[in-house]
DNA sequence: CGACGTTACTACAGCAATGTAGGAATTTCC
DNA sequence: GGAAATTCCTACATTGCTGTAGTAACGTCG
């Protein structure tokens, strides 16, 4: 099939791969961001675009390759200001601390919710499945790294290392509650009340464990 | 392409679509857990069914409509068990309420792990995307039916109806966690321990809303 | 035992997406 | 201005899945 009967559009620019490959990368993220990985078809994406498809072809080696470079890319970009996010939540009060991660991370989560989206609430195409693996393992770790010490220096917690996967379990899933709340309903709450009562409610939560 | 090359296999017993259906439906089952909502195509379930596509079709109109209908009843046999689950916590004291809450919920899981599988750690194929949404929606409302009086005679939350939509993500995302927790590591945690941490954990965590 | 209704199988047509080859337009460089 | 390189487009072959038509096996009832 041809991309367009007879096509309307103006011919592309001349842009080449190495200018085109972020717009493609782009476009697949808008699609797989609305309607899901599946979405991401070769054909969806250079339309997208308006380009055809051996113009994507140049870009990426076949569908898989392009999927897993999104996912890298996006990966590498919330995992960067997720760590910077964790790394400001520093201090002796354990509320105040908690309260200025979960703020710090709301902002990231802001910041760029599509990158948000893509990693935790859409499909794990057969795909990236891999890449889709990887990207969520290296943020579960890092949040190990941060709640051990945490737990243990202000509430001495029993057992932890044989709760610990369980409470990092816990606390990912209290992120993706706290930005789907705010990627959900946008307009009800702001990061910062938001942090604040997922901070709040977190840090007595683990005190507790 | 004709089912198999040169049929080793038995020709498959009349049953008739009536009493073939839920074995289609079990088969589908199996492959959405395994390998994902987007594995189940009529052949696949037909394959794993040892039978022909045709015969599939024989049960369900198309592929959407075994989708369709692969939600429905995992949904409702989900929702039946955790209603009960619910309704079996009340009483004065809000942790132990929590606790035999959590409990309640993961024995619930435990015992049909792939029915919770299906609805909330797979991907909403674009197939039964309504399914999908509507048998979440119901579990979030049920479940927000059950927290609202309980954080208004307990705690007297402030703002509660600004606050509600949130701290049902939260209670709901601790549910997810608590079920992974068991799914993923089944030796590692019993119901009833699991239970008893999280609802110690949550019943803290609603106390600070 | 023989005819009829039910069930499953084989084979086909259609569609959508993948990936590729060769030709046309544009830019670049002399 | 003209040749060469780059980039894009049209067109095709292939694959995998959907859904359907016609045929062969099975079971049941007279």
């Amino acid at each position: 099939m041809a991309d367009a009967v007879r096509s309307e559009r103006e011919r592309a620019a001349h842009l080449g791969p190495e200018r085109r490959r972020p717009q493609v990368l782009d476009a697949a993220l808008a699609l797989a961001v609305h309607s899901g990985v599946g979405a991401v078809t070769i054909g969806a994406v250079a339309d997208n675009l308006g380009v055809t498809r051996p113009v994507v072809y140049a870009c990426f080696r076949d569908r898989a390759a392009l999927i897993e470079a999104l996912v890298e890319r996006e990966g590498e970009r919330l995992l960067a200001n997720a760590l910077a996010a964790l790394h400001s939540a520093r201090g002796d009060d354990p509320e105040a601390v908690f309260v200025r991660g979960y703020r710090a991370f709301l902002d990231v989560v802001a910041d760029c919710p599509d990158a948000w989206r893509l990693l935790f609430s859409t499909a794990p195409d057969p795909a990236g499945a891999d890449k889709f693996r990887e990207a969520r393992l290296v943020m579960a770790d890092n949040a190990t790294r941060w709640l051990r010490p945490a737990l243990t220096a202000w509430w001495d917690v029993a057992e932890l290392d044989r709760k610990l996967p369980a409470l990092v379990e816990l606390f990912m899933s209290s992120c993706e509650a706290a930005a789907r709340s705010l990627v959900d309903h946008p307009d009800g709450w702001r990061t910062q009340e938001l942090g604040e009562l997922y901070g709040r409610m977190m840090c007595r939560a683990f005190s507790a464990a």
